[in-house]
DNA sequence: ATTTCATGTCGTCAATTGACGACATAAAAT
DNA sequence: ATTTTATGTCGTCAATTGACGACATGAAAT
């Protein structure tokens, strides 16, 4: 055991750089858990310094949360998925299977998952941001591969085939939803629903395709 | 114009029942709106009495949140919906199309979606509640019809069927989610989003089972 | 007309909560 | 060793907030 390791929380002095980065980890988690209304003595107390120590690093409640936010939402998404997803050499299926079980470790956790819905609940523009700097890109990926490998001619207007890769993407999302909110208990295996979503989304392509040109008549 | 309609909000005496449903109702809309913090005042504001008028009624905000919700959330569900989706004379496709735009008119709106989510966020057991005894049901009768149309054989275990039809019913509840919550611009007609999601899944249904069947080895 | 009682308001209490000034102290610079 | 600076705490303020006692008032019963 360090040296460190006495207090445990976060007693004896830290440099600023490390207290600031302590105070976010923990605040995320907290936040995360209690809501957006969750009190600064609380957050103080669970990292084991005083309340006055927080308005030290972050001028205002809200100043730390936008900091949370910023760093645990926007920043859990792996750079490399988008390149793996379009790596041809692998079949499809697996491609979006193996992404979505790590998108599902990685990102769609409880507590990304609840900072998230918080977020959204008040009016942030959280949601939206996200949804247009990240989701978007990769909706493109899935259906352009997706069709790729069915050798569909998909529609030319963005918004229907950005509606269509969201049967599967807000699919995979709900479930995450629903294990981490709706506390509902997954008997099934982890990798046995992503592989019927992903089969079904494959598979289903082709008829929705059909379902959406017909409906334009 | 009547003679109550002077002070528009809720002045002028009312019998008992009425001004408890009058608050009932309002408190739905500002609970949703400002989540489950949200302050008493302003909702006393908001029904135009007095905040010690809400304490007749109610004993404690816990006691009228939980009224809320009881009233709300579970009261949403229509019973004939369970009989029109099982009505063969009518084709399975238009059956779950029709359901579903009804569903997302009626239940999935944003007031109930915030008021679930909300109440999910807390540890309230409301959501696990509502998935077990109505959502279950629905997931039920919805795979069963599918199969039947589809001429599939299921699967015995009953939690791979209902994790088969939350393919469906998670895909169009985070379609609504991402509508009433992301604020995500909605340019595609319901009609269609709708009529994509269930080709999808009568189409995907057969696959997906397959897919599940080749995990089991 | 007077009594009765439910409907409704005012004012207030005690606990909570974001924010911050004043002070203490450990570590680094001189 | 002494000065300097940044790290950290204590106590407190003002606004908020759930809850409620005491009082007012309109309608219905006698």
């Amino acid at each position: 055991m360090g040296k460190k390791s006495e207090a445990a929380k976060g007693s004896s002095r830290l440099p600023h750089a490390e207290r600031r980065a302590q105070i976010l980890e923990i605040a995320s988690e907290f936040f995360s858990e209690n809501g957006l209304t969750g009190q600064t003595r609380r957050l103080a107390e669970a990292c084991g310094v005083s309340q006055r120590l927080v308005y030290r690093f972050f001028p205002t409640k809200e100043d730390l949360l936008a900091e949370v936010y910023r760093e645990e939402i926007l920043g859990a998404f792996k750079a490399g998925w988008f390149a793996e997803l379009q790596d041809r050499s692998v079949p499809v299926e697996k491609r979006f299977c193996l992404f979505y079980q790590d998108y599902l470790e990685t990102t769609l956790t409880r507590k990304w998952l609840r900072l998230f819905l918080y977020a959204s609940l008040s009016d942030s523009s959280m949601a939206p941001d996200y949804i247009a700097s990240i989701v978007t890109q990769l909706l493109d990926v899935l259906i352009r591969e997706a069709a790729f490998d069915q050798h569909i001619e998909l529609p030319k207007n963005r918004d229907v085939t950005n509606e269509m890769a969201w049967t599967l993407h807000g699919a995979i999302s709900h479930y995450a939803i629903r294990r981490h909110l709706y506390k509902a208990s997954m008997r099934v295996p982890e990798e046995s629903v992503v592989a019927m979503h992903v089969r079904m989304f494959l598979a289903g392509l082709k008829p929705m395709v059909e379902a959406y040109q017909q409906e334009q008549l």
